[in-house]
DNA sequence: AACCTGTATTAGGCATACCTAAATCCCCCA
DNA sequence: TGGGGGATTTAGGTATGCCTAATACAGGTT
């Protein structure tokens, strides 16, 4: 019998790069470049050409891959992308909330462990936690459903006025950017002003009465939104 | 370059060799030949050898091989085959306890997180946990040092007079003969007696009042060692 | 309209870890 | 001691997922 193209194959590397595409993408779910995809999973570009093909040739496929254009989710590839990152934040929180990991360690071991656990080990762990919403990142928790809520936080480096500003979220992938975040105090709920910008993107801002130096990198990996009123959370 | 053998490869599918062959070898560590694995493994005996003789040649080979007589494990892979004991048993008792996984379901998401967990991971579950020298189907967990007590018991199916005996272990492999077990009352720490045995190797026990008949398959899958008082526990 | 540059694709390979089918070996038994 | 039969090994092949090098393309610039 011939083999043909494999009805789900959700590999450890699919899903990366479902993930990828999920996360590259954006709220618009823009087509994604085989360069980004290539930058974001540190694998060549032409590997990614294959991958996508590999994906959209399938009988039901999970990104539509337009040719020398890009890739994107299709609602089933969305759906698989979205389970998995439920998987990673689920865990990460476990590993937070249970495990008393360190902030800044819970990426890398989530990131491993998301491509095995079960449905069951999912839901169990979600009711261990009181189903949460939100990650130790503050990053959002897809529902079951794929429902995920949008938050409109935006960097803290492409904020305009000086705040005050409520810290929403973290950037996980950089265990060394988020230890420092952390250690000065940077975490979800953190309320900070701004008190410098240089032309090529360094501020200096307070929270809790201290002083911080962010660089540019830093700042992008912040979150913020506007705080309404002193002393929320 | 020429790629030669590389050190330490330490994949899952290694991984999962050293560990079947630190299981079929028993105690004495005897050889263990090709079919064996093959049948434990569920790989056919052609990439059993071919395994064997790759991990063999390694720089610093994890198994011993002798040519068409079989395999058993260097200092180094005893070593190694034991910290994967040690994470699936920990995440055995993990899930059983923590998240409150049914006794027969454990054994299938460990045996899959078993190889990728960090140390830091197991640290802590075991941290969590208390330190636990026995999982919940009584197996023995090895320490950190690779040190493993020897357990005595030896399955009811072997056993001569009638008792009353101790169960202490239960095999955690077949889920469905263990969900059976588990329902009739049979887990490590109930005491039983021996009633009838046939000739072909059923056994009718009794235990807290109740009757239980096991087919040898069973008996096999539940090991004992001699009550000497009663309610020991 | 041709060019140029960076991106994308094709072509050809490698490593892992399986497989089947065809030899070959070991050892027990007649 | 010479088969025979089961186990083992070799030979050759598949699928995944990555790689490099060479080629093709797209879109802006002259």
């Amino acid at each position: 019998m011939p083999t043909r193209a494999r009805l789900q194959p959700n590999t450890e590397s699919v899903d990366n790069y479902l993930k990828a595409i999920l996360a590259l993408g954006g709220q618009q779910e823009r087509l994604v470049t085989g360069k980004e995809l290539a930058l974001h999973l540190h694998v060549a570009p032409a590997s990614v050409t294959n991958m996508l093909q590999k994906l959209a040739a399938q009988p039901e496929p999970p990104v539509l891959y337009e040719i020398h254009r890009g890739a994107r989710l299709s609602v089933a590839g969305k759906r698989r992308a979205l389970e998995v990152v439920r998987h990673h934040r689920l865990l990460e929180t476990f590993l937070f909330e249970v495990l008393h990991y360190p902030l800044e360690e819970v990426h890398d071991e989530a990131e491993r462990l998301e491509h095995f656990i079960s449905e069951r080990f999912e839901e169990r762990i979600a009711a261990r936690l009181g189903h949460p919403k939100i990650d130790p990142h503050g990053h959002c928790i897809p529902e079951l459903d794929g429902r995920m809520a949008n938050l409109d936080a935006v960097p803290l480096s492409d904020t305009a006025g000086n705040g005050p500003f409520l810290v929403e979220s973290v950037e996980d992938r950089d265990s060394h950017i988020l230890r420092l975040l952390r250690t000065s105090g940077i975490r979800p709920g953190a309320r900070l002003q701004v008190r410098t910008r240089t032309a090529v993107g360094h501020l200096r801002v307070t929270l809790r009465g201290r002083t911080v130096h962010l660089p540019p990198q830093h700042a992008r990996a912040v979150r913020v939104r506007p705080a309404r009123s002193p002393h929320i959370r």
